[in-house]
DNA sequence: CTGAAAGCGCTTACAG
DNA sequence: CTGAAAGCGCTTACAG
């Protein structure tokens, strides 16, 4: 652990004023092109990285931002953080990372904590159910358009009617749709899209996870061959882990999938791709969801925000056709 | 965004030193107990948050620590980070997430970049195959305890022995190993534990998910049916992501798990107790290994490292035996 | 185009 | 037990 030189240790060396050495390591201020070339050539030799501390308490801006995901552990975050790191790095921003610990209560002191260790902004992915009121800080959410205060989201609504799409062109029209919390406005809007894609005359069925849970215990079946067997050809899942859920206990009644049964899911989540079969689903454009969340936190820190730039965003999904959804099966039983 | 009072602010009101106010904040230094009630008190009700970068600036420290994975994309990251920044926390200490974009060669600048931003130390789960060297600074890896440098490991080959021990139980002695990478050397410590555990005349073949893709490409079949044909009666994985994969491919090609193969995986990962037949699978300890890991980066920054700290740590692991594992069947074919 | 000076908010010896 | 003073490393007006 070398102490590393200070600005003013660079400025020394050199002969020149620390305010020029700064200007050249910014390329802020005047400063003629071969000075700051000289400059941060030595300065780059000497090991001189700028003390974010210094700047820090200067500016009275971190660089960071802080990450906050109401439980770190769903299956979505390595796709969610991984895009947000990826924005503010290419932002010249950091990420601190927020948990609540699964509880909603916490959510808003893990802000806070966040908040207090300096970042200068928060994004917030909000439990279901939750909201989030202000902070007093540059925020963003990441959510649903029916979310109050959302930021950007994807166009679930529009990724459930693409689905739904998709199995009428395969002949599907007696389809049950599965949820896993009633209180979850994304899971709302894409179910909402699926049905809307249906003509009237369709048999759509829902079932919630977490009333079949209440009354099986957590992880218990779901009673989907007796659905089959009454007529459903199709199962949609709001997420790939419910559509995982719903393929290994059709698989293990026997039933051919995609031969006798479709399944669907939704965020193309790390499995999909790797099981079989393959999982048809419909994927988020986190990259762009990421940096439209960072921009408008970081427009905020900067007072860039005009009225237009608060806009209430949806961002397209875009459906993956794999080979767990095929025709429907004419007759119902074998 | 109203400006928040500075300590100097709370001084100046309360009527008394910028230092005093310091000590009764952070409870260093010689004060009595009844004003350091009080200026708590004031300082509370003044909205008085202390500022990180005036602290960092003064003492040399960010209070950060950084968290590089090789890919942020794994599916135990959301294990790994939960754990980590739960840890860090309560050591007083805030998470600053680093992600190489799943390259090797930018592990290092990802490093680099957070300690670049004041990190004051650093956790990393590297990459199978790729070492650590030297950053200067203060540092704990993940790993196995193969690996150079290595600070803490679960038990990765007591895991696999647990396995084998298990499969052994239930009468299995034609066992088919998955693995995914060759240079990974938890993957190896794993495989090597599972052997083990066998008696010399055990049939215990090793397949490689990365050769088989090589020939079949990404997500192609494993050929799983054919070796049940030829006597294997279980497949242990080293992944619950590979697991899955096994799994789901018997049961599309209509074996009964576990009546007629049993499928184990590794990680207890998030599906693993959702799927049917749930997972048996192999838990590491990630809170105790998290907290080895920030505590033994906390006391090399604060330079209380002694010889025997950096010794080279393993947690053990649980077996969870679920559904997916029964008895050997004595007749091979059906 | 370059420099001297002030000050961001905190903590740490050092006096008293 | 409490206070006055210095200084961590930086950037920003302001002079020159």
């Amino acid at each position: 652990m070398k102490p590393r030189p200070s600005l003013n240790d660079v400025a020394k060396t050199l002969g020149v004023s620390a305010a020029t050495v700064s200007n050249a390591v910014s390329s802020k201020g005047r400063i003629s092109a071969d000075l700051k070339k000289t400059i941060r050539e030595r300065a780059a030799e000497m090991g001189y990285v700028p003390s974010s501390a210094g700047r820090a308490l200067r500016t009275g801006r971190s660089g960071f931002l802080g990450l906050v995901l109401a439980d770190i552990a769903h299956p979505l975050f390595p796709q969610i953080a991984q895009a947000i790191e990826n924005a503010a790095t290419d932002f010249g921003y950091g990420i601190l990372i927020g948990d609540s610990r699964g509880d909603v209560s916490i959510q808003k002191k893990a802000i806070d904590r966040l908040i207090e260790r300096g970042a200068d902004g928060v994004i917030i992915v909000p439990r279901h159910g939750s909201q989030v009121g202000d902070i007093g800080r540059p925020m963003a959410v990441i959510d649903s358009e029916m979310t109050p205060g959302n930021t950007v989201s994807a166009d679930h609504r529009d990724g459930g009617k693409q689905v739904g799409k998709h199995l009428i062109e395969l002949g599907h029209r007696n389809v049950a749709i599965i949820g896993g919390f009633k209180d979850s406005n994304v899971q709302h809007d894409r179910i909402n899209g699926v049905k809307s894609a249906f003509p009237s005359d369709a048999e759509i069925q829902t079932l919630w996870i977490e009333d079949i849970e209440l009354e099986g215990g957590t992880g218990c079946e779901l009673g989907l061959a007796r659905m089959v067997s009454e007529g459903v050809t199709a199962f949609v899942a709001v997420s790939d882990l419910h559509a995982l859920r719903a393929l290994t206990e059709l698989q293990r009644a026997g039933f051919d999938v995609p031969g006798q049964v479709s399944v669907t899911g939704f965020d193309d989540l790390i499995w999909s791709n790797v099981i079989s079969p393959t999982m048809t689903t419909v994927r988020m454009d986190m990259p762009k969801i990421a940096e439209i969340a960072v921009s408008n936190v970081i427009r905020q820190i900067n007072d860039e925000m005009t009225d237009e730039d608060r806009q209430n965003l949806s961002v397209p999904m875009t459906l993956i056709a794999r080979q767990s959804t095929g025709p429907a099966p004419t007759t119902l039983k074998n």
